[in-house]
DNA sequence: CCTGGCACTCTTCGCATGCGAGTGCCAACG
DNA sequence: CGTTGGCACTCGCATGCGAAGAGTGCCAGG
C-alpha cells in the first residue's frame, strides 16, 4: 500500500501534468505544491510510483507522466466530482430549456457538453425499451399502403411504410387502430407482443392479413429502433488533443463515426453515477488513447440512455464528471417535462 | 489567351500535384507527359502560367503548385467528369437500396460518398419547400393536448405538441382532421397557408382559438422546417489533408460543425449540374484552403435538397465530381420509389 | 520559338556541439 | 528509518554549419 504522501504526490502529478501537458519533475513538484518535502524525497516517492505503474517517464531524462493506471486510482481515490458553480447551473439550464422538440434536445445538449468539457460530445437518443407506447396511428395512404407511426412517451416519433396483402377499408383501419391503441397505449415496449398477438383474430378473414402484417411491423419497429441513434459534436476539439496529430486522431474520428462502437462504449457503463473508462480499459483500439466519461440520464427515476464526452486521457477529471454528471440531470428534467 | 500547350502544362501539373502531392518541377513534367517538348520550355510555360496567376511556387527553388485560379480553369475548361464505371454503380445502387426509411438513405448515402470520393459527406435531408402534404394527423393526447404529425412525399416526418386554449372533442378533431387533408393533401406546401386561411370559420365559436391554434402550428411547422437538418460522414479522411494539420483541419472541423455554414454552403450552387468551389471561393473562411463539390438531387425532375463533399483543394476533381453525380442520381432514383 | 547549358537560390538533411532538465545514488543527519 | 543535500550522469532538444539536391532563370545558338 502507497503512504499518504506518495498518493499526494501521484495527485499533484495528475494535476500538473494535465494543466501543463508536459511532463513533471521533482523540483517544479515541490514548488507548486507545498508538500513539506525536498525533491530528492519526491524523487524517491516517484521511484515508488513508477515501480508500482502508477507513473512513467517517456524518456530516461524526463520527468514523469501518469500512465493509465495512474489515471485510474487518481479518479478512484484521489479526486472527487467537481460541482457546477451556481452560474453554470443556471447556464445550462437556460440553454436547455429552449429547445422545441426532442431533436433539438439533443443537438442543444451535445453542444452544451462540447463546449463545456472542450471535448468531444456523446449523446444518445432516449431508447425505446424502457419507453412507453403513448399512441399508435395509422393512416391510409393508398388503398393497399398504409403508414404507421408510433409515438412514444419521449416525444420520439417512428413511422413505417406498409404495403397491404389486401385492400383495407377505412372502417376496418379505424377499428384496427382503436383497438390497437387500447391495448398498447401507455404500456411498456416490452409488453406490447404478448399484448396484441391475439388481435387478428377479432377481425373478418380477409382483414387478418393485413391486420397481421401491421402487427409485425409494428413489432419490427420496437426491436429495430433499439439500434440506438446518436449525435456526436465538439470534434474540433480533438485538436486540442496532442503534438503528434495525425495518428492520434484518426482512429478517433474513425471510432466516432461507427455508432455501434460508440454505443457499446456507452453501454458498458453499468454503473449508475459517472463511469470513467480510461485508456486502454476502452475496448475499442483506436481509443486506447482517450478516456471515456459517461452517465445515464432519463426522464423519470430511470435510465432511458446515456450520454457522456471522449477526451484525451490526459483530462480533468473532476471537472469533466461534473459538467456530465450535470448535464445528464438537467437533460433528464427537460425530458420529464416534455 | 493561353496557347493549347501551356494548357496542356497546367493539367499535367494539376495532375501530378494532386497525385504526388508535392510540387511539381519541369523535369519531372516532361518524363511523365510526353509533351513533345524539352523541360526548358517547358519552364518557359510554367514563368508564363506563373506570371498569369495559375500556379505558384512555395519558395523558389521549388517546384510548382496550382493556384485557386489554376484549379478554376483545370476543372472548366481541361477535364471533364469522369463516369463511374459499371461495377461502381451498380455497387452505388445496392448499397443504397437496403435503406428502410429517410434517415437510413440518407445515411447511407453519407457513407457511400465518403468512401467513394475519400473525403468528407455532406448530405442535406430533402427540404420540405418544394414538397407536398401527403397527409396531415391528429392526435388527442389528452383533452386539451393534441399532436400534430405532417407527413411529406418525401417520407419525411415532423411533429408537434400543442396545448390548445379550449378542451377538443374527438368529434371535432375528426372533423378537423377531415377538412384539413382534404384541401392541403397532395398539395406543396408553397400552397398550404391560403388553402387554410378560412377554416376556423366553418366551426363552432368555442373551437375556433384551438383550429386556429393548430393551423398556425402547422404554418409554423412548414416554415421552420426550412432550417434544414444534415448528415455528415467520412470526417476521419481529413487526417489525409496536408502535412500541416493541425491549423489546417481545425477550422473545418468548426465548420462541419455549424449547420448553417454548411447549408450556406449547398445552398449556393446554382447550376444545374455538379457545382465546384474551389478554395477561397467559399465564403466561410474555415473553408479557404478547402474545395466543395455539390450537387442537386430530387425525388422528380426537381431538385429538393443537395448534397456533396468537402476535400483538400487538391482533390481529383473528375473524379469526385463523377462520385458526386451519380451518387445523387442514384439516390433520386430511391427517393421516388419510395 | 525551341533547346541545351550554366550559374544561382533555397530547402532539406545529417552531424557535431552545448545546454539544461531531471534522474539515481550516496553519504550524512535527526 | 525516513529525509536531505550533493553530485555525476543521461538524454533530448535546439543551434549552427556544410553538403547535397532539386529546381529555376537566363542566355546564346539552332
Amino acid at each position: 500500500m502507497l503512504s499518504e504522501r506518495r498518493l499526494q504526490v501521484l495527485r499533484a502529478i495528475v494535476q500538473d501534468y494535465v494543466g501543463t501537458e508536459e511532463p513533471v519533475g521533482s523540483k517544479a513538484l515541490t514548488e507548486r505544491h507545498n508538500l513539506g518535502v525536498s525533491p530528492a524525497t519526491v524523487r524517491n516517492d516517484m521511484a515508488a510510483l513508477e515501480d508500482e505503474g502508477y507513473i512513467a517517464q517517456p524518456h530516461t531524462s524526463a520527468g514523469r507522466i501518469p500512465t493509465d493506471k495512474g489515471y485510474r486510482l487518481f479518479v478512484d481515490k484521489l479526486a472527487g466530482v467537481k460541482p457546477m458553480t451556481a452560474p453554470e447551473r443556471r447556464a445550462i439550464q437556460n440553454f436547455l430549456e429552449g429547445a422545441v422538440d426532442l431533436d433539438d434536445v439533443v443537438a442543444r445538449t451535445v453542444r452544451l457538453l462540447a463546449q463545456l468539457t472542450r471535448q468531444v460530445a456523446v449523446v444518445q437518443y432516449p431508447s425505446l425499451t424502457r419507453s412507453t407506447v403513448r399512441h399508435v396511428e395509422l393512416l391510409s395512404l393508398a388503398p393497399a399502403r398504409v403508414m404507421l407511426v408510433l409515438i412514444t412517451d419521449t416525444g420520439r416519433v417512428e413511422q413505417r411504410m406498409i404495403d397491404c396483402p389486401a385492400p383495407f377499408g377505412e372502417a376496418s383501419l379505424a377499428d384496427l387502430r382503436a383497438r390497437l391503441n387500447s391495448r398498447v397505449a401507455g404500456r411498456r415496449f416490452a409488453d406490447v407482443p404478448k399484448l396484441v398477438e391475439d388481435l387478428p383474430d377479432a377481425f373478418e378473414p380477409e382483414d387478418r392479413g393485413t391486420v397481421s402484417t401491421v402487427l409485425s411491423t409494428l413489432l419490427e419497429t420496437l426491436v429495430e429502433e433499439n439500434e440506438e441513434r446518436l449525435m456526436i459534436g465538439g470534434t474540433a476539439n480533438l485538436t486540442r488533443f496532442g503534438h503528434d496529430f495525425p495518428l492520434t486522431i484518426r482512429p478517433v474520428l474513425e471510432a466516432l463515426e461507427e455508432q455501434v462502437v460508440l454505443l457499446k462504449l456507452l453501454g458498458e457503463a453499468k454503473d449508475p453515477g459517472v463511469t470513467v473508462r480510461i485508456g486502454h480499459e476502452n475496448a475499442h483500439e483506436g481509443l486506447n488513447s482517450t478516456s471515456v466519461v459517461s452517465v445515464g440520464y432519463g426522464s423519470g427515476g430511470e435510465a432511458v440512455a446515456k450520454l457522456g464526452v471522449v477526451g484525451p486521457t490526459r483530462m480533468d477529471y473532476p471537472g469533466t464528471m461534473g459538467a456530465v454528471r450535470a448535464v445528464a440531470r438537467y437533460v433528464g428534467q427537460i425530458l420529464a417535462e416534455s
